[in-house]
RNA sequence: CGGGGGAUAGUGUAAUGGCAGCACGAGUCCUUUGGGAGGAUUUAGUCCGGGUUCAAGUCCCGGUUCCCCGACCA
């Protein structure tokens, strides 16, 4: 992709109502822009990393047997009387056709998945069921914050799944537990599985969380046996109640939460099979969650220096950042432009993710300032310098290790 | 929802009740080019509605909206 063709503008200052750094590079880098409080326009480049995140969900999703459905947002208001969320989920928006009648938007589906299923499950021959929606959700929040990281409208993948008995929701649950982990890891952040009360789902849950300081959850770690507990379900102490080992305090975002259901929602809207005895049955449930537009601004949050953002390799909107360096001016830009412009060729011909700044009235220095901000794994360099050698320049911006490469050995570095 | 602080050009900021100014950005032209270049020139603003006053960005009332702390968080 050129830059000049793209999207593309980098800013120096941004409003300072902008707190989190997630948000604030994001905003620099145009990856993002705020429509108001809590609600946030994905620009280009930041879609491009929500994709490559929500691909990497879908893959593990489909692994665990997960097939991907997409539920209605505007949700009528039977559905959530039949569960009484219409009156007790506090963060319901709800609004009144002109018409009359008044619909939520969805900021979960069970109220919608569960009937929808009726439909579908009579037997113990259909299940297990594995479904999962990508989505936005809509949660009328008292107080947005920290950016993407906490909002009135976010991205978010639900995963539920259907079964015969508690026993196979255990074995699921675990299951859902391990592909989490890629997940995260594949997006390179460290998860870390914790304890925490189910809310009105259940009596407790699992969440996933990524240690930043812009997070808003506080759980106790025990580096001794592996406790992870959250502070809201834990009496004050220093001690592990496993191990009885010290155990410290960390400070996290919650990117995922899975919850055992088991009849709650069955029960609520009388979702049953009939077993091999031909008895009726409650269908067993389970829900699990993982916040694809927070994970942009988490994988952020974990992954930056002063100068900007360091993508993890599978979620950088482009893997390689191309730049010539000069402006047309003199004799030797010619033979630089032609320079980069063919090595752009033969990496796209390769099927590379490339974005090459192309911009010709830009100084280097803001090309190369703009590279850092950006935070593309790889750059690509031509210039005076480096054509004197017939080379460029490639450098990991993580590492910042410089390798010189002869042009003719390009089809190396992949 | 409780408490606190804001809203002046695209952004960041000035202006005792008395001509709305500066910097960055953006446009045009000239020079410059391996770490956000320099000069010339142009552009663009008082959140909305009332009120007080000879005069309101400034004071008063109402509204909208943003941020922070807390509560809430399925």
């Amino acid at each position: 992709m050129k830059a000049t063709q793209f999207y593309f503008k980098t800013r120096k200052e941004i409003s300072k109502d902008e707190v989190a750094i997630s948000a604030v590079l994001l905003t620099k880098a145009n990856f993002i822009e705020k429509l108001t409080s809590g609600v946030y326009n994905f620009l280009p480049l930041g879609l491009r990393v929500i994709k490559k995140i929500e691909q990497i969900v879908r893959e593990e999703m489909e692994a665990i047997g997960g097939q991907e459905i997409l539920m209605a947002l505007l949700n009528p208001r039977s559905n959530w009387e039949q569960t009484g969320r219409w009156d007790s989920f506090k963060a319901l928006f709800k609004l009144r056709s002109k018409y009359g009648s008044w619909f939520a938007l969805a900021p979960t589906h069970e109220e919608i998945i569960t009937p929808m299923v009726k439909n579908y499950i009579y037997s113990y021959k259909d299940l297990p069921l594995y479904l999962f929606h990508i989505s936005d959700k809509f949660r009328d929040e008292p107080r947005s914050k920290s950016g993407i990281l906490r909002g009135k409208e976010f991205i978010m993948k639900d995963l539920y799944s259907f079964h015969q008995d508690e026993k196979d929701l255990e074995n699921y649950y675990e299951k859902v537990k391990k592909a989490y982990q890629k997940i995260y890891k594949r997006c390179g952040l460290k998860a870390y599985v914790v304890e925490a009360s189910g809310g009105t789902f259940s009596r407790f849950s699992h969440e996933f969380q990524v240690l930043t300081p812009a997070g808003e959850d506080i759980f106790y770690h025990c580096s001794h046996c592996g406790m992870n507990r959250n502070k809201e379900i834990m009496e004050n102490t220093k001690k592990c109640p496993e191990c009885g080992h010290k155990i410290e305090e960390l400070k996290g975002s919650e990117v995922g939460n899975i919850f055992k259901l088991k009849d709650k929602y069955s029960q609520a809207f009388d979702l049953n099979y009939r077993d091999e005895k031909g008895e009726i049955k409650p269908v067993m449930m389970g829900c699990y969650g993982i916040g694809i537009s927070r994970l942009l601004g988490v994988i952020v949050e974990a992954n930056y220096d002063a100068k900007g953002i360091i993508w993890p390799k599978e979620t950088a909107p482009f893997q390689y950042h191309l730049i010539g360096l000069f402006k047309g001016i003199k004799k030797e830009d010619k033979e630089i432009k032609k320079q980069t412009d063919l090595v752009y060729k033969q990496l796209i011909k390769k099927g590379l993710e490339v974005f090459y700044d192309d911009r010709e009235s830009v100084s280097s220095g803001e090309k190369l300032v703009d590279a850092d901000l950006l935070g593309l794994p790889q750059r690509i360099i031509i210039s005076e310098k480096t054509l004197k050698n017939r080379s460029f320049e490639l450098k990991e911006r993580k590492s910042n290790r410089i390798k010189i490469v002869k042009l003719k050995d390009i089809s190396k570095i992949i």
